[in-house]
DNA sequence: TATTGTTATACTCTATAACTATA
DNA sequence: TATAGTTATAGAGTATAACAATA
């Protein structure tokens, strides 16, 4: 069995994925910016297209629970998300988005969308680039935008 | 000329350099830990490989000045870095790696660079892959591990 | 007793401003 | 005066711990 070794040119590629998530990056931050959010508020208000308890939603964003109460306090006062207790257990708070954070969320997704990856390749390309991530990639799933915005995980 | 408008397709492609770089990231943390290294203190490292004075590696790694004196001075009393006085300008320290630091970097880099990524794909593969995120990327440079390290630029 | 959500608090990361020593 | 580095400090972002309400 042969030993696994990083060549000069394996070492470039993860530099081009690097290379290419950071310009995702920075416009995700634009697009954020734009809409005044920071990247704890946006990937919140991303992950609740489908409504979440508090709780659901912490696990899902990898935060600790302490954390949700502000940032969905903020979403509330902004009108984009309305908590809802839940009548089968009133501890629990259902988060669902209002029509306002309906509309702010299909902006703030066209804006990420414009990520400029598009924009360079052809559409042959585009298909190619798909299938050879998609084998590179394994089985990872589940990662979108709002992975994007947590530094650590 | 045509609008330009994210497929389904485009966003999946996005999805996947994201879900490549997450893997990154969770791999690159999991290296700085095994050396007790912050993401600061390795970036900083990682830029050594060349001798910088402290305002160079600022502008370098984008922090603000202030942020590099107690980055170097963990570096410094670990034994990795040492800050020479500029001969020519008795301001400026004059940043260099030990050999204990260059026995480290060579072990962190041996590290970062078994990324997965390496191992689904085939020679092939990696080839055709390389050359479609090298147009992707279009003429974004100079960008490498120690980029992937800070959350926000 | 265990769980959801809240509050208070502490720690890390980074930036701003004021300072010093040189130039 | 301007620049390199330092110090003190303030603001995010996130985690831990104790608590109230409910199960």
């Amino acid at each position: 069995m042969k030993v696994k070794v990083a060549s000069e040119k394996d070492v470039r590629l993860v530099e081009l994925v690097i290379a290419l998530f950071d310009e995702f990056r920075e416009h995700a931050n634009t697009c954020m910016a734009a809409f005044d959010l920071s990247a704890a508020h946006a990937a919140a208000l991303l992950r609740l297209d489908t409504p979440l308890s508090q709780r659901e939603l912490a696990d899902c964003l990898k935060y600790d629970a302490s954390n949700i109460t502000g940032i969905v306090d903020t979403l509330e006062q902004r009108g984009l998300v309305e908590r809802q207790v839940d009548p089968a257990d009133r501890r629990v708070r259902r988060l669902v988005v209002t029509d306002e954070g309906s509309r702010v969320l299909v902006h703030l997704r066209k804006c990420f969308e414009e990520a400029s990856l598009v924009s360079r390749l052809g559409d042959d390309e585009r298909a190619q680039l798909r299938a050879l991530l998609t084998k590179a990639v394994g089985d990872r799933t589940n990662t979108s935008w709002a992975e994007m915005l947590r530094g650590r995980r």
